[in-house]
RNA sequence: UGGGGUAUAGCCAAGUUGGUAAGGCAGCGGGUUUUGAUCCCGCCAUUCGUAGGUUCGAGUCCUGCUACCCCAGCCA
């Protein structure tokens, strides 16, 4: 009961509260209804726990249905993936899955039922002619020469269109109601189309296809569902939703309310241009980790509950939007600080030598797996005369903020001991090859006795039992926080959006498994990509960790 | 004067019968720290798109204006 009064009410909860109360229902149902044309992105699990989250916390039911009434454009592959995903976000839908097809022949019995009370005829217009007769924003429409045909010659041909008598595009069933309404869905809308095309449920059944706002309404209404919930851009669509179920014979009265949809700073959210980054191969496909599909944010290493936290702060308004990358990151580094335990890998090696440490000694020490958790417990991490450090830790000399290893100063070797640079070797090209160091023995687990500070903390990794491992690191997609308001948004695809190192990771990484998390000490939170095998490891930067310095000095 | 919507901080967002602007993210100070992380403490809207009006009192009510989003698929 107090998680439920901690979430956040919104415009729509209190609908449902205030149906509650009147008594206008005595329950709850919704539905999160996907057309299977393509993956589901982030902007659909605003809409997924929306739905789900109120069938939740009111005791209700939440169903799951699919919108096919265009088999042209969906696939059994998108059904799965999406059943997948949804299923991924931790919901449960209600009973089976739906599909809006299931309904195909009530569907076809309601249309009959509009031409017999003479609110629906078939119109035989080129499309070309319905598009001119539907007038303009500012101009009302004309009827269709159509519009006066018989009840019974309609019902004839609506037969006909269904036995296939007639061919694409010749005619279609429109519903008859105003061609001088300022709602352009309400000047006679085509509720049926014929379309000679297989459909992964129904197979070759059907030649007509139901459109949207005579299917969904209807489905909502069979399902029996009370609020129906969608996004925005169909306010005046639901004049028609309304529409349909009031003049059919059908008991059930769902209504609808929109919601804004999620935008996301620097990335898109149409299916059109997330297509078209995987067909013209901007990306490895629809679940590259700089994706916002879910498949895309679960291999990056975002996790269902961090998902949906992100969904809970972002709330559900009206207001059009663009959330900040930074509202999202916050929901997983969060989670990744309590959960993940910490590791020690190197990005970009420097090799160090330790001076004074014993030639081929192998030292196991004791790390801590996590700071805040001793349940946790601890690993053996080892420790030799050749390390590799981060190659942006050192420096030859350096200003008092670099908290980090520069020439004749100290630092403290992260789980380890003070380490003092001496010297270092270079290139041909000025490059810094190895750095040559001395160490304290005296200072494991310790300080030095003496009252000596380090000047920092840094990570490090041996360098003979470290092991290999390409390090894949994401920045943002575009380089523009509103890709979706440019002319041509590949335009500004971010050319940096993934870099990959090889880097050196601690033995004990050597077998996690695939999609296993932990934070690399100071770089970041990393999980274990699909691509990754014993030969070679392959992690992916979730989210770097927050980085003050950083930004401070970015000028 | 087509219609439908929306305007509260850099971003998201509470604010419901008018009673004196929640919270989160981001940011900024300071403390702790063997992660420049975490954690802790403090700061961050005299003002709610704008101009008027009503009122003792307006983010909430009224009027005008402005900006932005959506609608002319046999897509959803």
């Amino acid at each position: 009961m107090a998680e439920i009064e901690n979430r956040p009410s919104n415009f729509i909860r209190q609908i449902i509260d205030k149906d509650l109360q009147s008594g206008l229902h005595s329950s709850v149902s919704t539905r999160f209804p996907p057309e299977p044309n393509g993956y589901l992105h982030i902007g659909h699990a605003k809409s997924i726990c929306l739905n789900f989250g109120i069938a939740q916390d009111y005791q209700g039911t939440c169903n799951l249905r699919f919108d096919d009434t265009n088999p042209e454009k969906e696939d059994m592959d998108f059904v799965n993936s999406i059943k997948e995903d949804v299923s991924w976000l931790g919901f449960t839908w209600q009973g089976e899955a739906r599909y809006s097809s299931n309904y195909f022949d009530q569907l076809y019995m309601f249309a009959r039922e509009l031409i017999e009370k003479g609110l629906a005829y078939v119109d035989f217009s080129s499309q070309e002619t319905v598009r001119a007769l539907r007038g303009t924003l500012k101009e009302p429409g004309q009827n269709s020469p159509y519009r006066d045909t018989s009840i019974e010659e309609n019902l004839a041909h609506f037969e006909k269109m269904r036995a296939g008598d007639y061919k694409e595009g010749e005619c279609s069933l429109r519903a008859k109601i105003d061609m001088s309404s300022s709602f352009m869905c309400m000047r006679d809308p085509v509720i049926y189309r014929v379309k000679f095309a297989h459909h992964h449920q129904t197979g070759d059944k059907w030649c007509i296809y139901p459109m949207y706002d005579f299917t969904h309404c209807i489905s909502d209404a069979i399902e029996g569902i009370t609020h129906s919930l969608c996004t925005l851009e169909f306010q005046d669509n639901r004049r028609l939703y309304d529409w349909v179920i009031e003049n059919i014979s059908i008991d059930c009265t769902p209504r609808q309310y929109e919601f804004s949809r999620l935008n996301l700073e620097y990335t898109v959210l149409s299916k059109r241009k997330l297509i078209q980054l995987v067909d013209d191969k901007h990306v490895d496909g629809w679940d590259d980790p700089r994706m916002p599909t879910i498949a895309g944010i679960r291999r990056r290493g975002y996790t269902p509950s961090s998902v949906r936290e992100f969904c809970l702060r972002i709330g559900v308004t009206k207001m059009d939007n663009l959330v900040e990358m930074s509202m999202l990151e916050a929901c997983i580094r969060e989670e990744m600080n309590v959960s993940a335990p910490r590791r020690m890998a190197v990005l970009e090696p420097l090799r160090v030598v330790i001076e004074n440490y014993p030639e081929d000694q192998v030292e196991w020490l004791d790390a801590i797996n996590h700071p805040m958790d001793d349940t946790m417990g601890t690993r053996k991490v080892p420790f030799t005369k050749e390390l590799f450090i981060e190659r942006e830790d050192f420096k030859e000399s350096a200003n008092k903020k670099f908290k980090r290893l520069v020439l004749e100063k100290e630092v403290r070797l992260r789980n380890a001991y003070f380490l003092k640079a001496n010297r270092c070797d270079k290139d041909d090209k000025g490059e810094i090859t190895t750095v040559y160091c001395t160490y304290d023995a005296d200072t494991l687990g310790k300080d030095p006795e003496d009252g000596r500070k380090a000047k920092g903390v840094i990570h490090w990794v041996s360098a003979s039992e470290g092991k290999p491992a390409e390090i894949r690191l994401y920045d943002r997609l575009f380089t523009v926080p509103n890709p979706a308001g440019e002319d041509e948004f590949t335009a500004t695809i971010n050319p940096e959006s993934l870099i990959i190192k090889q880097g050196i990771v601690e033995p004990s990484l050597a077998d996690a498994p695939i999609a296993s998390a932990f934070q690399f000490e100071r770089t970041g939170y990393f999980c274990v990509d699909k691509d990754s095998t014993p030969e070679n490891l392959v992690f992916n930067r979730t989210v770097g960790l927050r980085d003050t310095w950083a930004k401070q000095n970015q000028g």
